[in-house]
DNA sequence: AGTTTCGGCGCC
DNA sequence: AAAGGGCGCCGAAACT
């Protein structure tokens, strides 16, 4: 028995199947079915479907009820060992790499599409011309061989195994939704804003604070305006560089007050307020597209309704069904925990072996017992701070963990210097790549320090000086191999959960939501603990470090802080 | 008039 | 106290 099939549809809505062996290639004659559906379903013990595909495929098979064991998505595939290999510009379709293997033009990805309120369908379209059963699985064969070439074959196979699990959840978190309660949500609109004014206007709250501005600069000031009320408090005599929320509140005037806020309240109105309820809620369930991989870092984003930063108030309306629990799962210090398993230093794997609080572990160790003091440098470490305390406490921790700063330390001097940056896993941060019409052939290719003031960053970051790369690639390694570890728990979180009624319903970063009937809740609190166990061990091998996990049984998830 | 960028802020 | 990484979303402003 084969451990994996190959699938592809094909143009006129049949599919094409067919068993691989040793090295991707066919171990036995293909075979047609009407559809994926009947196909998969026909072939209930296949452990891995070989597919273009997840965004394309799977979600019409989970339509029909069908849900694989595990799958292999060789366009996310190429996205990683083209990344691995450098060359992380290039179009990273089936077909494209199957032209790159022929040697013939090689086609530009199509355009991706983005996500309608309510839409049901896939952020990718399905493409017009199907990549034949064969040329997919030449493909897949060749990226096997590719597997073997990169610095840690077993790790990279573990990557690309793990995102497609990931796009496994992904799929089957956009079909379950998040439970959603409308009623509780405008209940909550209306005690923070008020009552709603017709016609789409400011409901009543936002008016009275937009008066009392108003009132406090003595003449008609819109708060939603930076421009204006940069303006307002210049006439009366406060220079402001910006309208943040961090820089007014260290101004001493009577606006400042319900200008702050309007600002809260504007933002809950505009981002999370009545038209977003009518927009991304139905039939109970909030449907955001999750998009696993949607970023360089490997975290996830989502498409459509802001579902990764959902604010705290409004996390009322998360509520399960009657007689379902909600179990909110949140990693505890998850980036340190990481740094340590990456970095290997002694003295961090020792304290991120222990599930207490690693700040104040830390903080006993290099900062006299000042957890506050402990969680920035650590957090500064990680993100690359230029400056203030932070710079003061690295260098205690740098005295303490010298290898772990060491580590982020080395990935920023080889981001500014355009050199390639992995995760873990394997998962490759890219270079710059210059700007300008040439921009194709120029991607990917690696920069000289001095080369780098005319190049651009790749979208994906915020500036072009090579202080911002090394930031990033600091960062990078990280958060991605945060990311990493991530997918691994999420891949054993669902299959400890396929054999219940249990669905997982969110992941954000490093939190993780349940939905499960009251009598699985104990069971799948467990799962949750050994699937961190064994993602921890799969991830980085066999190290001290713990990955502990925060977890609450709740029916409201405004409950679970 | 339609599209892109900016400013600000939500989450991690 | 000051401002480091990743995202998405909105309306306004700035552009074509």
């Amino acid at each position: 028995m084969t451990d994996r099939w190959a699938l592809a549809p094909a143009e006129d809505g049949g599919v094409e199947i067919a068993p691989l062996g040793p090295g991707g290639l066919f171990a036995g004659p293909v075979r047609r079915a009407a559809d994926p559906a009947e196909a998969v379903r026909g072939l209930p013990d296949v452990p891995r479907w070989v597919w273009r595909s997840t965004a394309e495929t799977y979600p019409r098979l989970l339509a029909t009820g069908v849900r694989v064991e595990r799958c292999y998505d060789v366009e996310d595939a190429e996205t990683l060992l083209l990344g691995h290999e450098g060359r992380s510009g290039e179009p990273r379709s089936a077909a494209a790499a199957l032209a790159r293997l022929h040697g013939g033009p090689v086609p530009p990805d199509p355009p991706q599409r983005s996500a309608e309120p309510g839409s049901q369908s896939p952020l990718f379209e399905p493409q017009s011309v199907h990549l034949p059963l064969t040329d997919l699985v030449e493909v897949y064969a060749d990226q096997q061989r590719r597997h073997d070439a990169t610095a840690h074959p077993d790790r990279m196979r573990l990557l690309t195994a793990a995102e497609s699990a990931g796009m496994l959840v992904a799929a089957e978190m956009n079909r379950s939704g998040l439970p959603w309660s409308a009623d509780v949500h405008r209940r909550v609109l209306h005690e923070l804003l008020g009552d709603r004014y017709a016609g789409g206007g400011e409901p009543r709250r936002l008016a009275e604070l937009a008066d009392e501005v108003s009132a406090a600069f003595g003449r008609r000031v819109r708060p939603d305006l930076p421009a204006d009320v940069v303006k307002a408090f210049a006439q009366d005599g406060i220079k402001l560089k910006s309208t943040r929320r961090w820089e007014i509140e260290t101004v001493d005037h009577p606006a400042v007050k319900p200008l702050i806020e309007y600002k809260k309240l504007y933002r809950i109105w505009v981002a999370h307020g009545w038209s977003w309820l009518q927009d991304w809620v139905r039939e109970g369930r909030f449907r955001p597209e999750f998009q696993a991989g949607g970023t360089v870092t490997g975290r996830w984003v989502t498409n459509g309704g802001g579902a990764l930063q959902i604010p705290k108030v409004i996390r009322r309306a998360v509520v399960a069904d009657p007689g379902w629990r909600l179990v909110v799962a949140d990693a505890d210090q998850m980036e340190p925990r990481v740094l340590a398993a990456i970095s290997r230093d002694p003295g961090l794997m020792e304290v991120a072996g222990r599930e207490s609080d690693l700040y104040q572990s830390v903080s006993e160790r290099a900062f006299s017992g000042d957890r506050a003091q402990a969680k920035l440098a650590v957090l500064g470490a990680v993100y690359g701070q230029t400056s203030g305390d932070g710079l003061k406490n690295l260098a205690a921790l740098r005295r303490r963990f010298p290898r772990a700063v060491a580590y982020v330390d080395d990935a920023a001097r080889a981001g500014e210097e355009g050199r390639l940056v992995r995760t873990w896993l394997g998962r490759t941060c890219p270079p710059a790549v210059r700007t300008g019409d040439d921009a194709s052939e120029e991607a990917g290719i690696p920069l000289a320090e001095d080369e780098s003031e005319d190049r651009q960053w790749v979208p994906g970051y915020a500036s072009s000086n090579a202080r911002a790369r090394g930031r990033f690639a600091r960062n990078f390694v990280v958060q991605g191999s945060a990311a990493d570890w991530t997918l691994l728990l999420l891949a054993a979180l669902r299959q400890a959960c396929a054999d219940m009624a249990a669905e997982l319903v969110f992941f954000q970063h490093d939190e993780v939501i349940v939905h499960c009937p009251e009598d699985e809740a104990e069971t799948v609190v467990t799962a949750i603990r050994e699937a961190s166990d064994l993602a921890g061990r799969l991830t980085f091998g066999e190290t001290p470090v713990r990955f502990p996990f925060t977890t609450a049984v709740v029916e409201c998830y405004a409950d679970a802080k």
